[in-house]
DNA sequence: ACCTGAACACCGTTCAAGT
DNA sequence: ACCTGAACACCGTTCAAGT
């Protein structure tokens, strides 16, 4: 349960670790998502929460605190991609939760939109260490990206006019440009977005 | 190649659907994750791209636009899953990528931006109908949602206080609420947003 | 040369049988 | 009552042997 040093998280895999069968995991654990969401919020203790209180402006503190829970995901391509669907609910991910909050707070942005932002935030975060962590994962992924760079590199300028236009700008940039190019995006829209309806909870 | 009413795509699968063994598709397909983008780019094809072309401010006909993309990948939530790492690089996806530009370049959204925001976009829409579509597939992860849900409701003052304050706003709206305030907030954060630095392509 | 049966090395989950 | 060995029903990928 507290075993680390993990690269692809399996139930087998954990149960070998811990010298037993795979059946005796779901004493602890009702299944795989349920393991996934421990193995991660264990690996949220490593987000560097002090990243909010540095100095600078709130955006700035906030996109260091951000860009520390994407490296944090993307030094584990496997659990990167299981945070997308396995929402973690222990107490290192309230933290998080709490860190990005203060700082929307701090920001004046007003709470209903500090709430649905923070969603935004984190699972922007999430898919792009989740996508990026694929990249050096598999090396399939590798010819996927070159295929879909000479898919858009030859595209005619007949039947797609504004992706021949655009030509290597559409891939330009290095992914760490990008990321923090879309913390500002993520940042200025949701201080500029109108407040959302406000509808009781779901359930 | 052209089988459909798939739920769950695997070689073993599709193999069988084809009546024979799963070593034949390594014939024209070199692994799992380009039989993901092949199955994908041939889904997108049911995106209503005329949604482009309808009435309305082009924000809201790019809205409906990618909300038609998410229904699509939400009617077929295991290549939802897939779609954040097997991009696709086929004409249907072109397609798509030509319409989404087509619109932010009618709103004179600059190349650059539009470029970035374009990824911005469809990566939101994915990562939205990916985590949504997985709660519908597994009951488990209704179980997580709970916990979650669980968490943020029983968040202590002293610790998570920001948490504690919000109460039942962070869970506030449904699913179709926050994505269109999603596609807002990026929207106008793109449009707000200072222009990315003009480096060359990465390789 | 092209295709594929069979094998290898993995999975998650269940459940009856043990302690 | 609690734990778990063994079994079941799956996977992706490879490769030698067939045509």
């Amino acid at each position: 349960m507290r075993a680390e040093g993990l690269e692809r998280v399996t139930m087998r895999r954990l149960a070998q670790e811990l010298d037993t069968g795979p059946a005796s995991l779901y004493v602890y654990v009702r299944n795989t998502a349920e393991l996934h969401a421990a193995v991660l919020d264990r690996l949220l203790g490593e987000v560097d929460l002090s990243a909010a209180g540095a100095e600078g402006d709130w955006r700035e503190r906030l996109v260091r605190l951000l860009t520390s829970y994407v490296d944090v995901l993307f030094a584990h391509p496997a659990l990167a991609r299981a945070a997308l669907v396995a929402r973690p609910s222990g107490e290192h991910y309230l933290d998080l939760v709490e860190a990005v909050l203060a700082l929307l707070a701090e920001g004046g942005v007003p709470s209903a939109r500090a709430s649905w932002g923070l969603d935004l935030l984190l699972q922007y975060a999430t898919a792009s260490a989740a996508e990026h962590s694929a990249q050096g994962q598999a090396p399939q992924t590798k010819d996927d990206w070159d295929a879909l760079t000479r898919a858009l590199r030859d595209a005619s300028p007949d039947r797609h006019p504004q992706i021949a236009a655009l030509g290597t700008t559409l891939l330009s940039g290095t992914g760490e440009e990008r990321l923090a190019w879309g913390f500002q995006v993520l940042i200025s829209g949701i201080t500029a977005a109108p407040e959302p309806p406000t509808t009781p909870p779901t359930p």
